[in-house]
RNA sequence: GCGGGUAUAGUGUAGUUUGGUUAUCACAUAGGCUUGCCAAGCCUAUAACUCGGGUUCAAAUCCCGGUGCCCGCACCA
């Protein structure tokens, strides 16, 4: 489907629309409506049952969105950011323009405004500092990052974060006590983070205001044991920077241990990439042949990734593969930016008392909002006769529409058995309105994966099948009549999240029945 | 940020070339009728010229500017 045609479907049905809207919107700014709120949110629980599921070292905490200035300073997403910035229009290498000017011209380049800088930088004949052609952009102010004052007047500078994992970095010091004193150790993040782009696009692919879902795990990478064989013979389809570059960008099914035993992955990093494929495929619903696992290449990757897989998905709506998520392996640079900067010795003793040891750090990243939009891209197509969302129905907004079939007669049972399916924890939708045609095509639309209809048989208290309501199932639209027992069991199925099992075990011999 | 395109009810549109009635139609939404299980039908209602300025007796229509969106380039630590 095309972007605004899947857009208008978005809007219409209060799934997401611009931030002040009525305003005329703001660029990189959404808010989420009822239907697209609470399927964030259950994207949300379905990535945090998923993977803080993986092991019981790995922990959910919910930290502040602002932090003091030594934190970005510390990061270096103060220091790199806050200057002006040139690219070459020939080799497309961003630098930092005083420093460019200063190769040129030694003289005293400190105070300049960017259009000053600009016009020296020709006057100057400054070259660029990779490629040496003259072909400079004009500078251009260059922090993505929003600061805040805390406190009366100026107060103390503070910064939106830029990415939920400085959080976790942040939180290390203290989850080290409250973990026991034990590596590996996951600091699961879920919240917004905040980047003043230059120019966002593509709706929830480039926002101002978005959620990450990250797991940052800290570990000892002398010892991280992982149950790689419960892994082991997946296959994942990777596109490795090597024959990338050398032009082949199709993706190769490779199984897990080969990527480990030739592939020159660690244990540790492809167990989690194998977890990461499979929360896309099995909790998300992607279907194969939509994913790949794109390898970034050390020109390509932020200088402390020492390894760096996307995980990108197929998207109609935006003309090919977008990223979602991705695996980063860190090294130790954070908790060592964070030492120095705090002034905190972040590093351990070593279990076997030989030394100390800066864990170093694998970090999950995972971004709801592109998921959402995934979703929406990927599951939710028009087929002439209705429009269907196939949503996996843990994540759907509802898990149940209930209709009365005809709305003076069976609304009011309607209403008290949707009222008990809510006791019961189920997400219901109830909808009176219309005709029972317009109802079914509304929960089709909302990716509902059942509907119930309340019909005389159902309030007939003659009949031997009072109570009972007819089940209809979105994608097929097969209808049974079913108990209110079976029906709350069916239901609860449905909007169970899936989680991974920690460790994979072969399933216990079972005799045959008969 | 640069260049090009574009903007009419919730959605999609007619009307703009050549200024002139109460701004067209469909779907959607809400209510009514219909004893009725997949957007049926009939009746009724709600609802729009992106914003600001200018030209003119008169502007959805012409001119200028702003804003949003789309495409390309750049950016995306």
């Amino acid at each position: 489907m095309k972007i605004d045609e899947l857009y208008a479907i978005l809007r219409r049905r209060g799934v997401l629309w611009p931030t002040a809207e009525i305003y005329g919107g703001t660029q990189g700014l959404y808010d989420y409506g009822p239907l697209g709120a609470e399927l964030k949110r259950r994207i949300e629980e379905a990535w945090r049952a998923w993977f803080v599921g993986l092991s019981e070292d790995y922990y959910w905490i919910d930290p502040a969105e602002i932090v003091p200035e030594a934190v970005v300073r510390a990061s270096g997403h103060l220091e790199n950011f806050t200057d002006p910035e040139v690219t070459c229009a020939k080799c497309q290498k961003s630098f930092r323009a005083d420093t460019v000017l200063e190769a040129a011209r030694p003289d005293g380049v400190d105070g300049l405004s960017p259009a000053q800088i600009g016009e020296l930088l020709v006057s100057a004949h400054a070259r660029c500092p990779n490629c040496g052609s003259t072909e400079l952009s004009v500078p251009r102010p260059f922090n993505m990052m929003f600061a805040v004052s805390l406190g009366v007047g100026d107060g103390e500078r503070a910064y939106l974060r830029p990415e939920t994992a400085q959080s976790s970095y942040l939180a290390f010091a203290r989850m080290w006590e409250v973990g026991r004193k034990a590596l590996p150790l996951g600091i699961a993040v879920i919240g917004r983070a905040y980047r003043n782009e230059i120019a966002p696009r593509q709706l929830l692919f480039r926002m101002r205001a978005f959620t990450q879902a990250e797991l940052q795990i800290f570990f000892d990478p002398a010892s991280f044991p992982v149950p790689l064989d419960s892994v082991a013979t997946l296959d994942l389809p990777v596109v490795r920077a090597g024959p990338r570059l050398a032009g082949n960008e199709t993706a190769v099914l490779t199984s897990v241990a080969d990527l480990v035993s030739h592939g020159g992955l660690p244990e540790f990093y492809a167990y989690h990439l194998a977890h990461t494929y499979r929360f896309y495929r099995e909790v998300l619903g992607i279907p194969a042949d939509r994913i790949r696992l794109w390898e970034k290449s050390n020109e390509e990757r932020a200088f402390y990734n020492r390894i760096q897989f996307d995980v990108e998905v197929r998207l109609d709506s935006l003309g090919g593969f977008k990223e979602i998520g991705a695996v980063h392996y860190r090294g130790d640079y954070d908790l060592t930016r964070h030492g120095a900067g705090s002034g905190k010795d972040l590093s351990i003793a070593k279990p076997d008392g030989s030394g100390r040891l800066v864990p170093h750090v694998l970090e999950l990243t995972f971004g709801p909002d592109r998921a959402l939009w995934a979703l929406a891209d990927v599951e939710l197509a028009t087929d002439g006769e209705r429009t269907l969302w196939r949503l996996p129905s843990p994540l759907a907004p509802f898990t149940v529409g209930v209709f009365p079939l005809i709305r003076k007669l069976h609304t009011e049972f309607a209403r008290s058995l949707a009222s008990t399916l809510v006791n019961e924890g189920i997400r219901v939708d109830l909808d009176t309105a219309g005709t029972i045609g317009k109802r079914y095509a509304r929960a089709d639309e909302a990716g509902t994966p059942y509907c119930v209809t309340v019909d005389g048989t159902t309030v007939d208290p003659a009949s031997p099948d009072h109570g009972t309501v007819t089940l209809r199932e979105r994608d097929s639209k097969a209808q049974r009549r079913v108990r209110p027992e079976e029906l709350v069991a069916v239901l609860r199925v449905a909007q169970h999240p899936l989680r991974p099992p920690p460790v994979e075990r072969p399933a216990p011999a079972v005799p045959a029945p008969e």
